[in-house]
DNA sequence: GACTAGTTATAAG
DNA sequence: TGTTATAAATAGT
C-alpha cells in the first residue's frame, strides 16, 4: 500500500476505524510493557466530524475495549486544535493523579499501583512533616527567645516601679513625720501600676472596650499560627 | 509476547524506542491515508519528563523523516487564545498541587498548609490502604479459589488412574486364567465409560492428545478475544 | 543497527 | 461485521 490518501471514501474510513484502533492498542500495550505514558488524539478530519481523545497512562486500568467506548466530544465546543486537545489531556491525566493523591476514584487502580501510591504518599508525608517541623521549631525558639526579651524589659520596669514606690513610700513617711495633718492617699488607692507598664499590649487593651482577646497576640505570634490557637 | 510490564529494564528500553518509532509511523500513515489528524504524545515513566512530542496533520508538508526532527515549540508561537492561557493556568495550579503532593517544592508553602495538607494525605493513605486490603482480600480468595478447584481436579484425575490400573491389574489376572484358550478381553479392555460422563473438561481432554489447557477456552470465546485475555 | 523467526495488523473481499 | 491472504512490526539475537 502506497502512503497516500486513499481516495475512496468508503475503504477510507473503514481504513481509518480499523488503523485508530490498531494505534489504540499499539498505544496501550507500549504503554503496558515499557511503563510509560501516552497520550492519543485522532481527528477525522471530516470536517469535525469525528473527535476522539484518550489517555493511557501507567495508572490506567481500563480493559482495553471500554477504553475504545470513551469518546470525548469537543466537536461542539468550536475551534479545537491539536494544542488544546493535547493541554486537555495533560489535565486529565493531571486531575486523575490528583484525585488519586488524594485517595479518591480509587476503584479504577489496581493493586500494584495502589502499592506505588501508598509509597509515594509516604515518603511525601515524611518530607511534609520533616518540613512541618522545621517551621514549627522555627516558630518556637522565635517565640522563646521574644519572651525572653520581653521577660527581661517586664524585670527591668518592675526594678524601676519598685525604686519609685520606695521613694513615694519615703515620701509619704517623710510628710506624715511632718505633717500629720494634710493627707493624700489617693495614689496608694490605685492598683500597682507596675504589671502594665513596659508591655506594649496594654498600651492598647487598657482604653477601647471589648477588642476580643483573640486578636491580640496578631503582634506576638507568626500570622500562620493564628487560627489554630 | 504478554501484556505486562517487562521487567529487564534493557529490553524495556529497546522496546520503547522500536515500538515508539512504530506508533509514530503508523499515527503518520494513518493521517495520510486517512485524512485523519493525530496527536500523540508519548512520556517514558524514566524521571516524570516527557520525552517526546509530535504532531501530525494532514497539512503538514514535511517528509515523515523530516516530520521527526521538528521539535515544535509551542511556547514561542505566540498563537495562544485565552481558552489556552487559561487550560495553562489550570494546569500549573494542578502542577503545584501535585508536586506538593508528592512531597517536593515545599520551602513556600505555610505551616497552615503544610498541615491541611499533611491531614489530606493522611487520609488518603487511609482510603488507599483500606481499598488495598480489599484487593488483596480478593486475591486471596480468587486464588484459594482456584486452588480448591485445582485440587479437586486433581483428586478426580488421580482416581481415574487408580481405576485404570485396577482394570489392567484385573485382566492381566484374567487372562492368566484363560492363557491357551480364544480370549476377547476387548470390552473389558476398555476404560469405565462412566468416568467421562458429565464433566465437559474430561469429554474433549480425554481423546484429543495434548490439547494444551490454556487453549481450551478458545471454543467458547471468539478467537479475536483471546488475545486480550 | 541489522537479521530473522514467529506475531500481528490490515486491505480486500 | 467476520475472514483471510498478505504485509508489517517486533523480540531476541
Amino acid at each position: 500500500v502506497q502512503l497516500k490518501r486513499m481516495e475512496n471514501k468508503i475503504n477510507r474510513q473503514v481504513t481509518f476505524s480499523k488503523r485508530r484502533a490498531g494505534l489504540l492498542k499499539k498505544a496501550n500495550e507500549i504503554s503496558v510493557l515499557c511503563d510509560a505514558e501516552v497520550g492519543l488524539i485522532v481527528f477525522s478530519t471530516k470536517g469535525k466530524l469525528y473527535d476522539m481523545e484518550r489517555i493511557f497512562d501507567r495508572y490506567e486500568r481500563y480493559s482495553y475495549a471500554e477504553r475504545q467506548l470513551v469518546v470525548t466530544n469537543h466537536e461542539s465546543q468550536g475551534s479545537w486544535t491539536i494544542e488544546h486537545a493535547k493541554l486537555k489531556a495533560r489535565m486529565e491525566v493531571l486531575q486523575r493523579n490528583q484525585r488519586h493523591f488524594m485517595g479518591e476514584n480509587l476503584d479504577s487502580v489496581s493493586l500494584k499501583e495502589l502499592q506505588n501510591l501508598e509509597h509515594q504518599l509516604d515518603n511525601a508525608l515524611k518530607h511534609i512533616r520533616s518540613r512541618k517541623n522545621l517551621l514549627m521549631q522555627e516558630s518556637i525558639s522565635e517565640l522563646q527567645r521574644k519572651d525572653k526579651s520581653l521577660q527581661e524589659e517586664n524585670n527591668s520596669l518592675s526594678k524601676k516601679i519598685k525604686e519609685k514606690e520606695n521613694a513615694l513610700a519615703h515620701r509619704a513617711q517623710w510628710e506624715q513625720q511632718n505633717q500629720g495633718l494634710n493627707s493624700f492617699p489617693i495614689l496608694l488607692s490605685q492598683p500597682p501600676q507596675s504589671l502594665n507598664i513596659g508591655t506594649y499590649q496594654t498600651g492598647c487593651s487598657e482604653g477601647e472596650e471589648g477588642t476580643p482577646f483573640q486578636q491580640r497576640p496578631n503582634t506576638l505570634l507568626p500570622h500562620w499560627m493564628v487560627s489554630h490557637l
